[in-house]
DNA sequence: GTCTATAGGTAGATAGAC
DNA sequence: GTCTATCTACCTATAGAC
């Protein structure tokens, strides 16, 4: 059963002005972003827009929580490796570079105390580093990775890797192939003991 | 010959609201951060301040100026390995969080078209990247590592690798040994092939 | 070199009409 | 739901006195 009415309305308004927000913010960061540009490009006035988001900063964390949904819904769920995963990711994201931008922006805004992202960002790296480490103790149990190798500095080291890549990859647009890279690494750490 | 009379009170408080703009910089990013904010701490008025760095642009490369520099004028010199002075680098930055915080924020600002650091970090990158991997060509040459590493990308995820530990290491204070990580990367690299 | 005062902006949020 | 109008709170940069 499909909302009707005024609700599907709001509904659709409400996603257009994310999707607009999310590009906005991708582009420019938090800071450099005004509700009003946003407001504007929805065919809103910055009122009309914070009757939907009642803050700037309610829609942002919107936005950021919208984004990690949409990534999870996609075939990611079908890979069992977490690393697989996160290559996957890497892949994707070669074609998208609003949304790493985004993602660069608000992961390196959150590393300052006082960003409305800082709790979103601390606690979404310390699951993403745990599902890897935990992934890869899943494959030494079963014997397909090595023993020795340390699960925490694996999850950790690839990534960082992915990160710091897309940074280059940002500022030297078509200077690095992300995937090929991380592809790289994980073939490099698999066989350290 | 020391520069004297005025000369040496104009530099000393030019150093001084460098030091304290640094500080600033770094916790608050570029946008958060006003000049006013910066004059308090070094007890000046916003227009005095704005006597010795005449617009807040200047004054901010100018802080990403003399990071720089201070790297270079300590001990890394001395190391001929660009991979060596990499890792004591990174050492150094695990010390000073202060300096990380305010190369993360700047260089993921730097990703933003409109950041007035885009052209420091593009450059920084450029050269940073290629005086590693000329590195290694030295040290293939030489013998000392296989023929078969491919200098570019190693040079690219050591870099890589180093600037996303930086985030995990920020988010999650005393989580990470970057040190660590980075040279179990390098080991896992170079008996790559 | 440093100040006060101010010009000229832009921001987020609210009040109240429709 | 959406608007206009407005408020308050900053901001950078400049002018001109001391």
């Amino acid at each position: 059963m499909a909302a009707r009415g005024p609700y599907a309305k709001g509904v659709a308004k409400r996603d257009e002005i994310l999707d607009a927000a999310m590009e906005v913010f991708a582009q420019n960061g938090y800071d450099r972003t005004s509700v009003r540009e946003i407001a504007r490009q929805t065919g809103l006035s910055q009122a009309g827009l914070l009757h939907h988001f009642s803050t700037k900063e309610e829609l942002f964390l919107e936005v950021l929580r919208r984004r990690d949904d949409r990534s999870l819904d996609s075939d990611e769920r079908s890979h069992k490796h977490s690393v697989d995963r996160l290559m996957r990711a890497v892949d994707r994201n070669s074609e998208e570079p609003g949304l790493v931008r985004l993602f660069v922006a608000m992961s390196a805004e959150s590393a300052q105390d006082a960003s409305v992202a800082h709790g979103f960002f601390a606690e979404r790296y310390r699951w993403l580093l745990d599902e890897i480490a935990q992934d890869v103790r899943v494959h030494q149990a079963s014997g397909e990775l090595p023993a020795g190798l340390d699960p925490e500095g694996i999850a950790s080291l690839l990534v960082a890797a992915a990160d710091g890549l897309q940074l280059q990859w940002l500022l030297n647009p078509g200077s690095v192939d992300m995937g090929a890279r991380i592809r790289t690494l994980w073939e490099a750490l698999r066989k350290t003991t």
